[in-house]
DNA sequence: GAGTTTGAAACT
DNA sequence: CAGTTTCAAACTC
C-alpha cells in the first residue's frame, strides 16, 4: 500500500541517474569521485534545501534534518533507491519478523533511526568540530549498502546464524548486485572506509538482515548527516559521528521488534539523546517520513504514541498553559496523534494533490504542515490548545515546525516579547507544522518560489492576523493592559477549551476538535463525544469519509496567495497579506464583520471567490478598495459601529503599531510592515531568516491562538 | 446562563 | 448544483 508511490518515484530516478552520461562518467572515475557525485547529488535534490548560509548552526542542522524528510518524500535519494522500498527491506525480515511485521518493521525502524537522526543533531558540535565527516558517514553508509551486499551475496554465512532465511532474501540485495552504480559506489567505498568501519562491519554481522533493512534509512539518515556537516564541519570529528551513529543504528537494530523498549533505549542512547527537544524533532522527521513511505497508520501512531507519550508525561511539568491540567498533556499528545494519523491518510491524498494544480498550494503547504504536526509529540507549551478552529490545524504544525524551535528560540533570545506572544516557543518541538518546522522552514524559504514559501507565508499571515486581532483588541479595550492581561488569561484558559458539540458527536466538522483534527479533551464540553482515542476507529472512519468527499476537508481554511489578488487595489493588503479564505464565505448578515464569517475570523480580506453580501471585511472587502473605501466612508457617516468599518481603518494601521511595538527587531519591523503592507512582495520574496527567523511563531500561527486572541474581542466590538 | 443569530456543514 | 436542514459557534440580553 504504501510502497508504488515510492516505487514509483525511487525507479525513475534510479534510471536517470544510471542513464545519465554523468553516472557513466563517475564509474570510469576514481572512487572517490562517486561519493562526490552522491553528494552533489543529494544537493541537487535538496534545492529545497539548499538552506542560506544561516547565522546559527542549529537551525541549519535542522533545515538538514527536515530536508532529509523531505529528500525522502519528494525527491528520493537516487543513491538509495532500492533500498526505499520497503518491501525489499522487508524481505529480507520476513523470516525472522513475519509478513506481518513488514510494515511495521520499517516504521519501527524508521523510528529507530528517528533517534539516531538526533544524533544528527548531536553532531551540531560534532560537525563543528570534524569536517571529515561529510565523507566519513557517506562512506560508513556506503559501506553498509556494500556490506549488504557482501553479506548477501558471497558472505550468507555470517547471516544465516542469525538469519537462515536471509540467504534467499534479498531482491533488493540482488538489485544491489546488479545496480552496478549504487554497489560500485558501495564497494568501492568500503574498500576506502573499510579500516575505519570495522566497528561498523562488525555491529552489521551481528544485526543481520537487520541491519540490512535499516542500512537504507540509516544509509540516508547518515548521507544526509554528513551532509550536514559537510556544510557546517571545519573539524575531525568523523569518529564521533559514526560512533554517534552506529550507537544509534546498532540501538535500533538490537531493538527492532519492540517498539517501547527500542525507542526508550534509543532515547538512552546518550548520543542520540542530548535533547529531547531534539529527539522529539527526529521523531517528527521519522513521522514524517513514515508518512510519506504510506507506513500503516496505525503501527505509526501507536508507536508514535509509545514514543511521545513518555516524553509528554515529561513535558508535563512544562505544560505551563493556564488551562492545562494535569495529564492534559498527554490528551494533547493524544489528539495530536489523531491528527497524525488522520494526517497520513491525508497526506496521502494530498500528495497525489500536490502533483495537481490548483490545490497544490495550499495541498503542499498541508503536506508539510501535517509532517510538521506529526512530529509535535511534545507540545510543550500548550501549544495544541492554541488551535485555531476552521484555520487548520495544518497551520498550526506549520507554526511548531521542528525547524522553528531552533528558530523559535532564537526570537525568544532575541526579544523577550516573543515569549509572551509565544508561549510555546519551545513547542518548536512539534512539526512540520511547522506547519511542517525550521528546517523546513529553511527548505521552505529556500524554495521560496516552491509552495512551501507559500505555507511559510500561510504562516505569517496567521502572524499578523493573530497581531491584527491582538490590536483589535487592545483596541477595543479601555485599559488595555489590565484587561488585555485578563483577556489573555481567559483566552489561555478557554485556550484548552474545545468544543461543545451536542448532536454531532463530535465526528463533523461541526466540531472544531474533529476539524483540527484533535481529539477532544477535558475542555471540552461535548456530549456523546465520539472524537476520543478510544473511538480511534471511528474517528479515521469518519474523516476517511469527510475527506472522500472533500479532500481538503481539513485542510487550512485559510490560505495564502502567492500572486496578490489582482482584483484588490493595493488597500487590499489591508489583510496582513495576500491570504485569502480557501473557499470564501458566504456572509449574508454579518457583513463580514463578525466572527460568523470565516475570513474575518481568519483574519484576512473576503476575494472574488467569497459569495458575501455587503461585504465590509475590515481586513479586506472582497469588492476591492473603492468599495471598500466607500463604504468606509458611508459607515463614518452612517452608523459605524465600533466594530465595523472603523475597524477596517485601524486595524492595518493599529496592526502596524502593534507590530512596531511587538517587534523590536528593526529588521524584523520593517518585514512585519512590509507583509501588513505589500502582501504581494513579501509572498514568497521576504528572505527566509527573516520570516521565520524573526516573525514565524508557532503561537501565532496556531489556529487556536488566533482562536485565542480573537475570542474575546469580538463580544467587545 | 439562556436564548438568538449566523453561516458553515451536511443532507436531499 | 441548488435548496433545505442541521449544527455549533458567535453573539445578545
Amino acid at each position: 500500500m504504501d510502497t508504488p508511490e515510492k516505487a514509483q518515484i525511487a525507479t525513475p530516478i534510479s534510471s536517470k541517474f544510471e542513464d545519465s552520461p554523468v553516472f557513466s562518467y563517475i564509474n570510469s572515475l576514481s572512487p572517490i569521485k562517486p561519493v562526490k557525485s552522491i553528494h552533489a547529488t543529494q544537493t541537487f535534490n535538496s534545492p529545497i534545501f539548499a538552506s542560506p548560509p544561516s547565522m546559527f548552526a542549529s537551525p541549519h542542522i535542522s533545515s538538514h534534518k527536515e530536508t532529509r524528510s523531505f529528500k525522502r518524500n519528494c525527491l528520493t535519494d537516487p543513491s538509495r533507491p532500492e533500498f526505499s522500498n520497503c518491501e525489499n527491506e522487508d524481505n529480507p525480515s520476513e523470516g525472522i519478523l513475519g509478513a506481518d511485521k513488514q510494515s511495521d518493521l520499517c516504521t519501527k525502524q524508521l523510528r529507530y533511526l528517528s533517534p539516531g537522526s538526533s544524533s544528527r543533531e548531536i553532531p551540531i558540535g560534532a560537525c563543528n568540530e570534524s569536517s571529515k565527516l561529510a565523507i566519513a558517514l557517506p562512506k560508513s553508509l556506503k559501506y553498509v549498502c556494500g556490506t549488504s551486499d557482501v553479506n548477501t551475496l558471497p558472505d550468507n554465512n555470517s547471516k544465516a546464524e542469525n538469519v537462515p532465511e536471509m540467504a534467499s532474501t534479498p531482491s533488493s540485495l540482488n538489485k544491489f548486485a546488479t545496480d552496478g552504480s549504487k554497489e560500485r559506489f558501495c564497494s568501492i567505498e568500503s574498500e576506502i572506509k573499510l579500516g575505519k568501519i570495522g566497528q561498523i562491519e562488525q555491529n552489521k554481522e551481528k544485526l543481520g538482515c537487520d541491519w540490512e533493512k535499516l542500512v537504507s534509512d540509516a544509509a540516508d539518515l547518515l548521507i544526509f548527516d554528513s551532509f550536514i556537516i559537510e556544510e557546517t564541519s571545519d573539524g575531525q570529528v568523523v569518529k564521533t559521528l559514526n560512533s554517534e551513529t552506529t550507537s544509534c543504528a546498532s540501538t535500533v537494530l538490537k531493538l527492532p521488534q519492540d517498539n517501547n523498549d527500542s525507542l526508550q533505549k534509543t532515547h538512552a542512547v546518550g548520543s542520540c539523546k542530548e535533547h529531547d527537544m531534539e529527539s522529539h524533532v527526529s521523531l517528527s522527521g521519522e513521522a514524517a517520513k513514515l508518512k510519506e513511505t504510506n507506513q500503516a497508520p496505525e503501527i505509526f501512531s501507536s508507536t508514535l504514541l509509545n514514543a511521545s507519550n513518555p516524553e509528554v508525561n515529561d513535558d508535563k511539568d512544562k505544560c505551563i498553559h493556564s488551562g492545562c491540567k494535569p495529564g492534559f498533556p498527554q490528551q494533547r499528545s493524544i489528539r495530536r496523534l489523531v491528527f497524525e494519523m488522520s494526517g497520513v491518510n491525508k497526506r496521502r491524498s494530498m500528495y497525489n494533490y500536490n502533483c495537481g494544480s490548483s490545490t497544490s498550494l495550499q495541498t503542499e503547504c498541508n503536506f508539510a504542515l501535517n509532517e510538521m504536526q506529526v512530529v509535535s509529540p511534545k507540545p510543550e507549551k500548550g501549544y495544541s490548545s492554541h488551535m485555531i478552529p476552521g484555520i487548520g490545524l495544518h497551520l498550526n504544525a506549520f507554526a511548531s515546525t521542528s525547524s522553528n524551535i531552533n528558530r523559535v528560540k532564537l526570537e525568544t533570545l532575541a526579544s523577550g516579547r516573543q515569549l509572551r506572544r509565544m508561549p510555546s516557543s519551545s513547542y518548536s518541538s512539534d512539526p512540520l507544522i511547522s506547519g511542517q518546522e525550521g528546517p523546513n522552514i529553511s527548505l521552505n524559504h529556500n524554495s521560496a518560489e516552491g509552495n512551501l514559501s507559500s505555507c511559510v507565508n500561510e504562516v505569517q499571515v496567521m502572524e499578523d492576523a493573530a497581531s491584527a486581532f491582538g490590536v483589535i483588541e487592545e483596541f477595543n479595550q479601555s485599559s488595555p493592559k489590565k484587561k488585555r492581561s485578563k483577556s489573555e488569561q481567559a483566552a489561555e484558559s478557554d485556550a484548552c477549551k474545545r468544543c461543545n458539540c451536542k448532536k454531532s458527536k463530535c465526528l463533523k466538522l461541526y466540531c472544531e476538535c474533529f476539524a483540527a483534527g484533535l481529539y477532544c479533551v477535558e475542555p471540552c464540553s461535548c456530549q456523546d463525544c465520539f472524537n476520543k482515542p478510544t473511538y480511534e476507529d471511528t474517528v479515521l472512519e469518519t474523516r476517511k469519509q469527510i475527506e472522500s468527499r472533500n479532500p481538503l476537508a481539513f485542510a487550512p481554511k485559510v490560505i495564502m496567495s502567492s500572486e496578490p489578488f489582482p482584483e484588490f487595489g493595493d488597500e487590499s493588503n489591508k489583510t496582513p497579506s495576500s491570504a485569502r479564505h480557501k473557499r470564501g464565505c458566504n456572509c449574508k448578515k454579518s457583513s463580514c464583520l463578525k466572527k460568523y464569517c470565516e475570513c474575518f475570523q481568519g483574519g484576512v480580506g473576503c476575494s472574488i471567490g467569497c459569495r458575501c453580501e455587503g461585504c465590509k471585511n475590515p481586513f479586506g472587502c472582497k469588492y476591492g478598495t473603492e468599495e471598500t473605501e466607500l463604504e468606509m466612508e458611508e459607515t463614518d457617516t452612517s452608523e459605524v459601529n465600533a466594530s465595523g468599518i472603523s475597524l477596517q481603518n485601524n486595524v492595518v494601521q493599529k496592526a502596524e503599531e502593534k507590530l512596531d511595538h511587538v517587534l523590536p527587531l528593526p529588521h524584523s519591523y520593517e518585514i512585519s510592515r512590509s507583509l501588513v503592507r505589500l502582501p504581494s512582495f513579501f509572498s514568497g520574496k521576504l528572505p527566509q531568516s527573516s520570516l521565520f527567523g524573526v516573525r514565524s511563531s508557532p503561537h501565532i500561527c496556531t489556529s487556536k491562538s488566533l482562536k485565542t486572541r480573537v475570542s474575546t474581542w469580538p463580544a467587545q466590538v
